[in-house]
DNA sequence: CCTATTTTGGATAAAAGAGTCTCAATAATG
DNA sequence: CATTATTGAGACTCTTTTATCCAAAATAGG
């Protein structure tokens, strides 16, 4: 798998925040079960997404966690880097260690395209752009149901 | 990690074998000292490649293991997919279950075009095209050491 | 026929990833 | 102040991946 479970929650979860209005303390307890995400399991991924100051979070009735940021200024990468760590950008196909450009693999060159390409698409796509999509089309981000039945009631 | 740990020791074996003579039965061994991945570990892998029918074996002295295919005539992706399965190319960004273009989540038109980009790339990179280039650069396959010092004695 | 070499296949162990549970800390509300 | 809602943090369990070990089957060569 490209991305680790953590950091496809972690994605999730984002989007979900993003769609819902800035500014505004949204409990983990609510997404977990919209997104169908282990409570427990998102809270620590949500944890991590804190600490890297993605997220700010309020203990208490009324608390929860929003972004720190808008939607439109976080992007994929942003994310991914936060949960995942940088292995996927800077690690290689053959997984030979301490690897680049100096001492390649005979695989070097076109897996660094590809992860180019990789890289590109998550660093130029916001969580605004998604979420607009999505409500646009009313697109998943769980087993069934579209994107609107995350936000009713 | 793109590709399993399993899939890399697979690849890089296979770059070893056609590398070699063609018809010539490589023992586990040689290639697990050289290529300096556990013995045991690497049989598993190759019986899964020779399940595959993608390697035939030999057991006893002189025997091993070998292409059954000319290198050429082997793709990435063959091997990709005999050992880690066709996940990584039908699975998705955000690991929703039965997805597809029927009912996408917001990053499916994104995800799909750097899906196709890896595909595409395991897909028309054969072997010998990266045996050739290795030769031609003295390229590594392991931690160091390059493309020749596999195949010296 | 015997021995050495090599793959096959299964059992087992260690490490990493995914998920669960419990309790403490913080804050709102009456 | 007591209660309740909520995040924070750590221990713990379960599963999958990675790795090790061992005995059995096949084969070449003497
Ligand atoms: S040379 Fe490039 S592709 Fe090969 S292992 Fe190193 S970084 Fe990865
Ligand atoms: S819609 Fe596409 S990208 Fe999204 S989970 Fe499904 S296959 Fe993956």
């Amino acid at each position: 798998m490209l991305l680790s479970k953590s950091c496809v929650y972690g994605l999730r979860a984002s989007l979900y925040l993003a769609a819902r209005e800035q500014g505004e303390f949204i409990p983990i307890r609510n997404m977990s079960d919209k997104l169908e995400i282990s409570f427990h399991f998102l809270t620590k991924i949500l944890q991590q997404l804190t600490a890297e100051g993605i997220l700010e979070s309020f203990k208490g009735p009324n608390g929860g966690v929003r972004l720190t940021r808008e939607g439109s200024e976080i992007q994929l990468i942003d994310i991914v880097l936060a949960i995942d760590g940088p292995q996927l950008l800077t690690e290689c196909a053959l997984g030979l260690p301490g690897c680049g450009v100096k001492n390649p693999c005979p695989l070097h060159d076109k897996w660094a395209e590809t992860r180019d390409a990789i890289h590109e698409m998550l660093e130029k796509t916001t969580l605004t752009e998604l979420v607009r999509k999505g409500k646009a089309e009313n697109l998943r981000l769980t087993t069934d149901g579209g994107f609107d039945i995350l936000f009713e009631n």
